[in-house]
DNA sequence: GTGAAAGCGCTAACAA
DNA sequence: TTGTTAGCGCTTTCAC
């Protein structure tokens, strides 16, 4: 295995020179660099990480928190991310963190300890524990879909995101809107339910509707869960008329239950999702897209600024938006 | 930032035992470990990971080289391959692919030279070229979903399982049936959609079914590449009685079609999938299942495997099984 | 712009 | 079982 010795060697330089040449350091001529990287290219040289991370005190990666790898959302904010960090030069280290034990291990042993230069952490609210154990690290963190006290974050507006929801519902003559997604207490703690089902309550409040505890059905953000939720709807003496469901997976279950029931989308009842998934257009899902992907790309390049100069935290809401597509109809009544 | 030799220091044994007894090496009393480890905890002390690495020569990284990190089935594989590492405690390093210039840069640069213990390759045909590329690393690789000379995988038989969706079909009476997804080339040059067609091909034969291209539709995998397939299936004047996708997502697209036609499933036409998506119980959609979690598991024990000796390249065959569900039934002229 | 030399902080071989 | 010591192979001052 070559070492950088006999890169330079060969380049007529010292280690010194090389090893500013290959990492192309301004101060080499490109003459002298040209001898340097052709050495390298003629012995198959590439510079080995640990070594280079020891002397430097940098290690080029980036570790991710995630609770759920191989979910469309999170696989895509991890595209995301991964895409603006490869370019940049960093690795992206997963740390899957499925359930509450997993959660413990991490916090507690705190694995990305002197083994990542910066941390991206995926919709989970942390605990103030979990941020203190966070801020220890000292080096950059970023969150997406969550906030917590001096870390910064990429997140949409969920509050406002469900309200627009809600809102086409009730612009559409919904009176008896349903809602889908709530569980008591959420998984992981998460907190994107509570704050959708608080525009959930603001646009009812909006067009004079009373809610009605009866009309908001438990669900995990699985289409399954969705298919049951939908079913105890159904099950009511008095049915919504529209259901807005949390998630665009949820979405896709209920309509399998209105499938089931033989109930007519839209006519017999509207359904809105939340998330624009890769799904929801082959389904003709009205949903209120968010930008996956980019939220993914904004949190690393945060983290890349971070990593340049002291910056201080930041919270980068992105847009959201209102998606009409067949799922969602005028209210029965004024048709 | 405290070091080995504070923490040796305090507790009154050299570095090298103290390193000893951090990594649980046998060759320590137990009170003496003890000692390391209490002095460790008062210190916060945690092994740097490039110094451990440049001196011992490993790096404790899996890379892992996929061409769709958001993908169901791709999230899914990273997902058993990170949970079966990090019990291991290996860390998984991504390498996203999505398209022939990254894929071309990651197989001429290499980034994973040094950098990392083990490769992982996600369903990628290797090139003979890439495959030396892989082998000129002189570490352990693992593939899944695909196969090369002299290097171990993991996959299901795409032939066999595509040749029991089909004949699910012929067996409900089935006679003029189409196949969504071959495209030709195959994005990636995958071989999955090659072999797949073959699968339906012999199924066909064994019922005595001349083959009919005019059945063969295009798609890429995606739901409104199969949305779009079906429908220029039902353009034609004669079009089939059962559709075999070759993935679930396309049949989720089919269906969508089916339904903007107002053909009933399974009346007017059967569909069957392939994968047994998370969403394709919801959508009660006939499917092939393919263990994914477990091929990303499996893997990654190949890889522990070939890491502690040096072991033969291994081809595991995962089983697949045929799961009825609402969407396929008798074919009319049995009704 | 380039070179000499001193680390970076561990692990592993060897000795005891 | 434990200690001593020599690296692992770069990067980074500091001179020139």
């Amino acid at each position: 295995m070559p070492s950088i010795r006999d890169v330079a060697r060969q380049a007529q330089v010292s280690t010194a020179t090389a090893s500013r040449a290959l990492r192309g350091l301004p101060s080499v001529t490109a003459e002298t660099r040209a001898r340097v990287e052709r050495a390298a290219a003629e012995l198959d040289y590439v510079i080995p990480f640990n070594a280079s991370s020891l002397a430097s005190g940098r290690t080029n990666s980036v570790g991710i928190v995630v609770p759920f790898v191989s979910r469309w959302f999170f696989g895509t904010v991890i595209a995301g991310a991964e895409t603006v960090l490869r370019e940049a030069g960093l690795d992206l280290v997963v740390y899957g963190v499925p359930d509450a034990p997993s959660r413990a291990r991490f916090f507690g042993r705190m694995p990305v300890r002197r083994r990542v230069d910066a941390v991206l952490v995926l919709c989970l609210p942390l605990t103030p524990w979990e941020a203190d154990a966070l801020r220890a690290l000292r080096v950059p963190v970023v969150i997406v879909g969550s906030t917590a006290e001096g870390i910064s974050s990429v997140r949409i507006d969920d509050p406002a995101a469900a309200t627009a929801a809600v809102r086409h519902l009730t612009e559409l003559g919904h009176r008896r809107i349903g809602l889908i997604g709530e569980t008591d207490p959420p998984p992981h703690g998460f907190t994107t339910p509570g704050l959708r089902r608080h525009g959930y309550l603001r646009a009812l409040a909006e067009a004079g509707i009373e809610p009605d505890r009866a009309l908001e059905a438990a669900g995990c953000f699985t289409a399954s869960d969705g298919e049951a939720a939908m079913q105890r709807l159904l099950a009511q003496k008095n049915p919504p008329s529209a259901v807005f469901a949390m998630s665009d997976e949820m979405a896709f279950g209920a309509l399998r239950a209105l499938h089931r029931a033989r109930i007519d989308v839209p006519a017999g009842m509207s359904v809105i999702g939340f998330d624009d998934h890769e799904l929801a257009a082959a389904l003709d899902l009205s949903t209120i897209a968010q930008p996956v992907f980019a939220q993914g790309e904004q949190a690393a390049r945060l983290l890349l600024d971070q990593l340049q100069r002291e910056a201080p935290p930041a919270d980068v809401v992105l847009p959201t938006e209102l998606i009409r597509r067949g799922s969602t109809g005028p209210a029965a009544s004024l048709n």
